[in-house]
RNA sequence: GGGCGCGUAGCUCAGCUGGACUAGAGCAUCGGCCUUCUAAGCCGACGGUCGCAGGUUCGAAUCCUGCCGUGCCCGCCA
């Protein structure tokens, strides 16, 4: 709803501009350049210009003045009541209420400006254990940012990359050939996989969890070992077409269903999984190497620490002292580095790599929706993947560095263009907070950590797993809805534990802005109340509930907006609530603007609150004035509808009750 | 040593493209509100020299400089 004010009220603006002030640089301006803030409280009106700050300089005279001189001679265009100055010099529009109301409801029309396909690729678990709380961040924020995304009418595209070649996959994969029992015959693991993945009564990522831990302990343990197993096992991966590589993919598979499958219980899904044994064995390092070599990119160091490796230098990165930043992109035994595999990754993501994956089914998901995989060759029907004008790579600040680097890579191939629309979405991590550690036994006590947090470590076995949390928040939800809805069957009770757990989790992970490390706390996380999900859920699902209890009473809503209902809406509270629910437009706009998916979850929240203010202070059901009623009941569906699509945006389920 | 973050109420955090901020929210604590559309709610109280010191500006939590504290990164690991 406000964009078709603001859109009006900036032409307007911008006019005024050209007539009255045509030497200033303001009046240069395009109409979207111009800022709009809002006022601080509603009795200021609804858009606020702080425009006469910036004429005050060029045409030096005072704000307050000029600001005074503007009002009196402006045209206000339609849907506009009048426009007061105020403070030291704002210019403060109110809208027209009634034309406001009767817009409520237009949709805001789509308009990608990103281009014909945006990739994010976001989770990125290493296919050898489970999924635990830091990854869910990553997914929450990913996924978010697809659904910001998407809602302005971009086209996106989710990747999921799998790096099944790494160590991390070679240690578990020689977990299974060497500590349990196989003796390093690959068949014999492999059927003894088989098996476990087939047992219902066990998780296949848990068990891995454990030993990947194990196993990192044994090699600290017996270094000998390590010198042997990992890089025998290593190879044989990267090699392929052996007893180990095929261990390595039935491994690396099944714990990627796994994660395919933590993931969709709290709504993420994916398009592609490309997995880096593709980018090894299809040639697109190869490919990529020599369009790096042809346009100097890279260079082959002679002499130094680095000698005999292809190294890539970072002009921009020149210190001070002149000295040259040199990264190692292939080394010395001919291998590529995984900033090297990540450039190639990239190049193809842009379509910068005159060559094409072979794509298979993967995963399918209920609605239909399937996730693809890399494969040598395609199957019938696969679609066509890659090629994208922006590519956004949600990954933790702590590579921040490669990810720089792998954009120093476009650049020195000179894909300048690319490399401006190469973004790393980062985020800080996600750590236990001192009680959370000693609630896990990972610490003797919150004193003993000293009140620090706590980091998760893969290696180490410690963390929270994803499917462990959801599981407890569950636990909790289910008790709560027992206890508030006996009356519902069993099956709807934990579909309803579900959506308020899912709601609790996503909105935990999304209300701290992404430079924010958050220190993960049971308690916090598994809180309703307050600044919460299922504050929000709980507000959009008594605003159901009235228009549901209208209904019954035979009154529905109306759909549509009433002109004789213009009077009501000089109730501040009636205002107030429809102005801050038609704000949802302008807020994705604005969160988008930002890279921040927290603020759009701090306006749900707030809107919630609005809402659940006026949800005290207004009976609707017992208002005795039919036209107020309808009016009231009109308000109220508007805000259900709106609030409904806030929490979507955050892949977040509106409950039927809660 | 260099680079990038962060430092705001007892706790966890918003705000930080300078302006109506006499600094907000949630939690915690204390006190009210269920015969009225679901109390996972509402209302109120308590609580902060926005790390410190300078500077720019008509105006600084917000920009600049320095310092202090704290975290991450700077590998022929991924």
């Amino acid at each position: 709803m406000q964009w078709i004010l603001e859109q009006r009220l900036r032409a307007a603006v911008r006019e005024h501009l050209r007539a009255h002030y045509p030497a200033t640089p303001a009046a240069a301006l395009p109409p979207e350049a111009l800022r709009i803030e809002q006022p601080p409280q509603p009795e200021l009106g609804e858009f606020a210009l702080p425009l006469s700050f910036e004429l005050a300089k060029s045409l030096r005279r005072p704000p307050r003045a000029l600001a005074q001189e503007m009002a009196a001679a402006f045209e206000l265009p339609q849907g506009f009541a009048r426009v007061e100055v105020a403070g030291a010099g704002y210019l403060n529009f109110f809208a027209d209420r009634a034309a406001t109301a009767a817009i409520a409801a237009a949709p805001c029309p789509p308009e990608p400006r990103l281009g014909p396909k945006v990739i994010v690729e976001h989770t990125n678990i290493n296919p050898n254990k489970a999924a635990h709380i830091g990854h869910l961040r990553n997914a929450v924020l990913g996924d978010t940012w697809v659904r910001l995304l998407r809602h302005r009418g971009e086209t996106v595209e989710v990747q999921n990359l799998q790096d099944n070649t790494g160590v991390q996959v070679a240690d578990v994969v020689a977990a299974f050939l060497y500590l349990e029992g196989a003796a390093g015959d690959a068949a014999a693991a492999i059927a003894r996989v088989e098996s476990a993945i087939g047992d219902p009564a066990k998780r296949f990522d848990y068990l891995c969890w454990d030993l990947y831990a194990a196993i990192a302990q044994h090699y600290e343990q017996h270094p000998a070992d390590l010198a042997a197993w990992r890089p025998a096992t290593l190879q044989a991966i990267e090699a392929g077409g052996n007893p180990v590589a095929r261990l390595a993919a039935v491994i690396s598979e099944a714990i990627a269903r796994c994660h395919l499958k933590t993931m969709q219980r709290i709504g993420v899904e994916y398009d592609l999984l490309p997995r880096e044994s593709e980018i090894l064995h299809l040639d697109l390092w190869s490919r990529a190497f020599a369009l790096l070599r042809e346009r100097g990119a890279i260079r082959l160091e002679g002499e130094g620490k680095n000698a005999g490796c292809w190294v890539m230098e970072r002009a921009e990165a020149r210190g001070l002292e002149g000295e040259e930043e040199t990264k190692v992109i292939v080394r010395s035994n001919g291998t590529v580095t995984y900033v090297g595999k990540d450039i190639a990754y990239q190049m193809w993501k842009f379509g910068l790599l005159p060559l094409e994956f072979g794509y298979v089914r993967f995963y399918e998901y209920p609605s239909g929706h399937v996730a693809w995989t890399t494969a040598a060759g395609s199957e019938p029907g696969a679609p066509g993947f890659g090629r994208a004008a922006w590519v956004y790579n949600v990954i933790d600040v702590r590579q921040s560095y490669l990810q720089e680097v792998v954009v120093a890579g476009l650049r020195a191939l000179g894909a300048e263009r690319e490399a401006q629309r190469s973004v790393h979405f980062s985020y800080d991590m996600v750590a236990l907070s001192a009680a959370c550690a000693a609630e896990l036994g990972y610490v003797a006590s919150a004193e003993a950590a000293g009140g620090k947090r706590v980091d998760v470590s893969g290696r180490k076995g410690t963390g929270v797993k994803a499917d462990d949390l959801l599981d407890r928040l569950e636990a909790r939800t289910r008790a709560e809805v027992a206890a508030r809805h006996a009356e519902l069957p069993a099956v709807e009770q934990q579909r309803l534990a579900e959506q308020i757990a899912v709601g609790a989790l996503r909105y935990f992970l999304l209300k701290f802005a992404r430079t924010t490390a958050i220190a993960f706390d049971f308690k916090e996380a598994l809180s309703f109340e307050g600044e919460t999900g299922p504050y929000v859920q709980y507000a959009a699902v008594r605003a159901a509930a009235i228009g549901r209890k209208a209904a019954d009473a035979a009154s529905p809503p109306a759909a549509a907006w009433d002109a004789a209902w213009a009077g009501y809406l000089d109730d501040a509270a009636a205002w107030g609530l429809l102005w801050q629910a038609g704000r949802l437009e302008a807020q994705v706009g604005q969160s988008l603007e930002a890279a921040e998916p927290a603020q759009f979850a701090k306006f749900a929240f707030q809107l919630a609150q609005t809402f659940n203010n006026f949800y005290h202070h207004t009976p609707v059901l017992q208002e005795t004035d039919p036209g107020r009623r309808g009016f009231l009941l009109w308000l109220v569906a508007y805000v259900q509808r709106q609030l409904a699509a806030a929490l979507a945006l955050m892949g977040i389920a509106v409950p039927e009750a809660m």
